[in-house]
DNA sequence: GACGGGATCCGG
DNA sequence: CGGATCCCGTCG
């Protein structure tokens, strides 16, 4: 079932661990691609290592947006990470996607790679969805061709929580939440 | 106008 | 552990 923008209404901290199981679809030249969220961040406006933690600034700008929308930014010139904004307008704060699993490899990929590891790090998932800043600021929905779904009713899958990666502020806050027996986890 | 650092990844 | 590589925020 779509997540709609209520889903997406709470603090960073809140829905970055719900995220975990979930799905995430991307449709392109007709085709859907989807991958199970298995590990994630959350940042906000309190949280020194969040992008709008000084100012609104043209680059972070969708940050500060509606719930449920996406902000894509480029980093190190090489790779994007993809965030889901929660929370509320003009607040920043959103869920960094920092793994998924899925079982077909989009067309554009090649056959004999391990499906597994495609997914496993957040400019690695841009990658294989096509993932960049076309796509910041998006609603989230069917009709961009980017958006997620819930968990399956099954889902009974171990939930950990721990620190954050790659940062140099705020390194402390256990805001990196993952699923425990996924190959794709960063660290654990 | 220039300078430099960044929520990464890969190879050695 | 260093290099790639681009954008843009910050400072002068």
């Amino acid at each position: 079932m779509l997540l709609e923008q209520s889903f997406f209404e709470r603090p960073a901290d809140a829905v970055a661990p719900d995220l975990l199981g979930c799905t995430i679809v991307r449709r392109i030249d007709g085709e859907e691609y989807r991958g199970v969220i298995v590990e994630t961040e959350a940042y906000d406006a309190t949280d020194p290592a969040c992008h709008g933690y000084r100012r609104k600034t043209q680059r972070n700008q969708s940050i500060f947006g509606e719930p449920g929308t996406a902000y894509v930014y480029l980093i190190y010139g090489t790779y994007h990470c993809f965030n889901i904004v929660t929370d509320r307008q003009d607040f920043c704060s959103a869920v960094l996607i920092r793994a998924i699993e899925c079982e077909k490899l989009p067309i554009w990929r090649n056959p004999t790679e391990k499906a597994h590891r495609a997914g496993a790090g957040p400019g690695k998932l841009c990658q294989l969805f096509k993932i960049d800043r076309q796509l910041d600021g998006i609603t989230l929905a069917p009709n961009f061709g980017l958006w997620l779904e819930s968990r399956s009713a099954n889902f009974a899958e171990e939930i950990y929580q721990t620190t954050r990666i790659g940062i140099t502020q705020g390194v402390d806050l256990p805001w990196r939440w993952y699923l425990r027996d996924r190959k794709s986890v960063s660290r654990k």
